[in-house]
DNA sequence: AACAGCATCAACCGCCCATGC
DNA sequence: GGCATGGGCGGTTGATGCTGT
């Protein structure tokens, strides 16, 4: 990408009209985005092609999300940079729709100004301390299958069932100094799970990409909720079971 | 109505990483 | 291996809108 600032060879800055919206859209539409640098000249556009790139990835690109943060989705970011910091694009990944500009910006207005961060300062960086806990993790015993990701019983949506998680790839202990054996103590966990799919007595629930799922347990019995969980699709099949 | 202070967020800058030669 | 280049990311800034006085 060139070095110099955007501002030289004449290129425009600043605000993007609808016009050059509209060019930019109607170029990736027919072409692709196959060169960022060439792109603008070839679109009509007075922008450096990082500008023109920004502008896409961030707003004109389709399914993006803006605004409408839910409770959960709050809880999910605070979770996430609890683990990753501020690898915005780490956390983006996690919520489809969602950018890594849009995140950034909400966290500085509103969750960073909230307080909700009582046990990690704000800007630290946990990604080495995540990886010496996921390589902890995966030396543990607690992986083996009868107590890594199966037969708990669940209150996601508030009700209890008995469910076996399947795909589970990365299994977290957030809370050091808890991670206790299942079957013996009261213990907690969260799970970062990808593209799971999550049986109930013979009936599957889709899970939308990866996202967190959090639990206390006593013993076996594992209270859990998945975020990324369709809850309507969970409402359903209750209504089934308990026919 | 006018102004100041604050909040929001789009956009830019500079750095880093991956890739190709 | 070294260099050039493009893409991606995080930090920061500045324009704009909102709110209170």
């Amino acid at each position: 990408m060139v070095r110099t600032p955007c501002e030289k060879n004449g290129l425009r800055k600043g605000t993007w009209t609808q016009e050059e919206d509209e060019k930019l859209i109607a170029y990736i539409k027919r072409y692709g985005h196959w060169n960022w640098r060439q792109l603008p000249k070839y679109a009509g556009l007075q922008r450096c092609g990082k500008s023109c790139r920004l502008r896409w990835m961030n707003y004109l690109r389709p399914n993006i999300k803006r605004g409408n943060y839910t409770q959960q989705d709050d809880e999910f970011i605070i979770n996430m940079y609890q683990q990753v910091g501020t690898k915005w694009a780490r956390i983006a990944e996690k919520l489809p729709g969602r950018t890594d500009s849009d995140i950034k910006n909400y966290w500085h207005t509103n969750l960073k100004k909230r307080g909700k961060l009582q046990n990690n300062p704000v800007g630290v960086d946990k990604s080495d301390e995540m990886d010496r806990m996921l390589q902890q993790i995966s030396e543990s015993p607690l992986l083996s299958p009868e107590y890594s990701c199966r037969d708990f019983s669940t209150s996601s949506t508030d009700h209890q069932m008995n469910f076996a998680l399947e795909d589970c790839f990365t299994y977290i202990d957030n809370s050091p100094g808890s991670f206790e054996t299942p079957g013996q103590n009261l213990w907690s966990e969260s799970l970062l799970l990808d593209n799971a799919e999550i049986q109930i007595n013979g009936f599957s629930i889709p899970s939308e990409g990866p996202g967190f799922g959090f639990g206390f347990g006593i013993g076996n019995s594992f209270a859990f909720h998945y975020d990324n969980t369709d809850d309507l699709v969970v409402d359903q099949v209750i209504k089934e079971l308990l026919v």
